[in-house]
DNA sequence: CTTGGAATGTCAACAAGGCTGACGTATCTT
DNA sequence: AAGATACGTCAGCCTTGTTGACATTCCAAG
């Protein structure tokens, strides 16, 4: 066939629109499993995916403030302080007004919350290392890749900031 | 090397609680990025993304039915009922009784659902070909292979069948 | 032919979790 | 002293999910 010099042939049949289609696809049901386990505890309590989110980053950044959060998340202040106001009030979030800075609040998981929080990872660590186990390595890295590719770019900078510190 | 033989030292580096961790914040941010173009279109009519995904599948399988779409998008029928509803009100959605079975719906797209669906998923797949032109095609399967890994049975199922019919 | 069950549609009520707008308070910063 | 920042909160709205109840229409089995 007369193809165009740059990408030839079979090179780029992954850039197909019916490929993409099958991404967009795997990303549909994918999430819904993603996000299978943690809602199923979660479905027996008063709280929903918003507050297993919350969680998730209070734990991974202790003391973060109420405003970083909110950048993390990505939703409004309103939206985020309904659901911090009930883990608060629930005794699984401590806010400990700022020592330098006192209008700022920094959070942190009380042991009720990191109770729920691992419970909550660890379901979702299960679904996502059997996947990985499944998929094997290079796999993975071409997973995270992708992934990475398709953040916003203030998404990924959220995301790179996150990266590599401390668990 | 003197490795085990099922697995050793470096090998199993990637299923630590770290790198799935990594992996469980990548799908978080790269699905907020995923449906960040979608969401943007949709922001300024009356339609959200429950109206995207109906627009999806019918779409890809015209004439389905409205218990194949109920289960592919894993909702209630009064959930699916009330977006349908308003896709057929305004015009996008034409549904035809069966000639078999004069129970069942069929689904199609009229010319102006076609125009937002192609809308839609033209955003979202432009999203999605950058990514997949940045990561190449070696990570491009991995990421199709961790995705379909992570999938629960039945989706995959769902997911299965719509891979190979065409477009 | 009647009857049971399946597929669909619809009404009502409710909840989670987004959003905007407005306002108040405490605290920094300039 | 004035303005900006961080946070909380009230009120109201939207989308999208849920359950429960009920009607209709049709197929298929007895």
């Amino acid at each position: 066939m007369a193809e165009p010099a740059t990408n030839s042939g079979q090179a780029l049949l992954f850039l197909t629109d019916e490929q993409l289609r099958k991404g967009i696809e795997a990303m549909f049901f994918a999430y819904r499993g993603f996000t299978a386990d943690p809602d199923r505890i979660l479905g027996d309590m008063a709280y929903g995916r918003a507050h297993h989110r919350a969680l998730h980053f209070i734990h991974r950044s202790p003391g973060t403030t109420v405003n970083n959060l909110l950048s993390i998340l990505g939703v409004t202040k309103q939206s985020l302080n309904r659901v911090l106001r009930s883990l608060i009030t629930d005794g699984l979030v401590a806010s400990r007004v700022g020592r330098q800075d006192k209008r700022e609040r920094h959070l942190h998981l009380t042991d009720k919350g990191s109770a729920l929080e691992r419970a909550l990872s660890d379901a979702q660590r299960d679904r996502m290392r059997s996947a990985y186990r499944a998929a094997g390595p290079v796999a993975v890295a071409g997973f995270r890749h992708v992934l990475e590719a398709m953040m916003d770019d203030d998404m990924r900078r959220q995301y790179e900031a996150l990266k590599d510190r401390p668990a």
